[in-house]
DNA sequence: AAAGTTATTGTGCAAGTGTATAGTTTGACG
DNA sequence: CGTCAAACTATACACTTGCACAATAACTTT
């Protein structure tokens, strides 16, 4: 009679630790830390709780790893953007990819709201913040890299002061349009934000061409 | 030699409030939305904890108060600092108020903290989402009435655009500076964020005075 | 086919959560 | 004085949380 335990399926390391982080970032988006409670994680995996512990030391644990998954998509996705669609031309790239960081799917209400979610944490857990220095310089560098290859730029120091700054305006425009979404236009503050990195990075106005 | 020491103080109701609310952003500055438990809470108000019920209908309540009144409190702040420092030249005024906002107090780990963790509840609670609106809007359009009173700058519809652009950097390098501290040279940030949106507004750069 | 590994489940627990509510103390007012 | 509303405390409850641990089912290897 005690036999009705449920059945399940082997799956690969590899995947489990995969479906666990994508539940845990899900719930994470939709309702906050609160809600990324470790059955509810298990339960939208379709796996028990227990098993958590089989792939993840605690759950601080896979609330680090889940950040670092969650910024390292979203720089690819930038980079490979601007890969595709920038074609050789050194600003055409440049802008490219500050124009993906402004539009869905990078910038997404629940990504931003998943952002603020691990925010703190960041600020007090050093290996957090590990991680975000790492996935935050390394968008930065990228930036940094795609203005020295700019017609014109060759110096280094003025060019970490310019890629600070362009970070910063898509920082904080990402940010708005993920917290506010109808707030701004459609492709308001795509436009907006290529307009300031233009003016930032002295390149000629779009109207000017 | 009875114990019968005073065993608590009446309060105003004004001044228990505040305190409760005081408690609240401190705790929530310090560990997160975890921390501010309502038992800590009330041990950091010197209140037992079926007091906040008394003065708060749920903690949802308290925690919504507290974030108005941070908000309020920052705005009102950064407006104070640009009053004063400005003197008469529009121009003045208008980096005045920039560098305040990229410079402690205000940018500060703990309020970008504080920040973060009330951001997730500004998506999801439409009372919550109203605060910060009004606090973001209140921001955003005195930078526009400034970028207006720019001489030669007349036209309100790029007005607004400008405005969304230099409140963009300033969000964004608030932000960095606040989870980052360490990762710039001090003023680096302020420096940086100055000659950005002078450059977002076709302000001479420094350097060319 | 038998044995062995380990991924996965199920159960349980101690600690902590928000909240309800009854009782106690305080300070103001007549 | 004595009275009384309400500011405040104390206790308890129902629930949730992360985590530990033993049992077990599913694959792999021999």
């Amino acid at each position: 009679m005690s036999g009705d335990r449920r059945k399940f399926r082997r799956e690969g390391e590899e995947r489990r630790r995969e479906a666990l982080i994508g539940a845990a970032l899900e719930l994470f988006a939709e309702g906050g830390e609160a809600a990324a409670t470790v059955r509810a994680i298990a339960e939208r995996a379709g796996v028990t709780p227990g098993l958590i512990r089989h792939y993840f030391a605690t759950k601080e644990d896979l609330v680090r790893q889940s950040y670092a998954a969650v910024m390292t998509r979203m720089t690819e996705e930038s980079e490979a953007a601007a890969d595709a669609d920038a074609g050789c031309d050194p600003v055409g790239r440049l802008l490219a990819f500050v124009a993906t960081s402004l539009r869905p799917p990078v910038m997404d209400a629940l990504r931003v709201g998943l952002w603020a979610g691990f925010l703190h944490q960041v600020q007090r857990n050093p290996e957090m913040r590990a991680v975000h220095e790492a996935t935050y310089l390394a968008y930065r560098n990228r930036l940094q890299e795609m203005i020295l290859a700019l017609p014109g730029q060759g110096n280094v120091a003025s060019a970490r002061a310019l890629a600070i700054g362009c970070n910063g305006v898509i920082d904080g425009l990402w940010m708005e349009g993920g917290v506010l979404p109808e707030a701004f236009a459609p492709g308001e503050l795509e436009s907006i934000g290529l307009s300031a990195v233009r003016a930032i990075l002295g390149l000629p106005s779009k109207d000017a061409t």
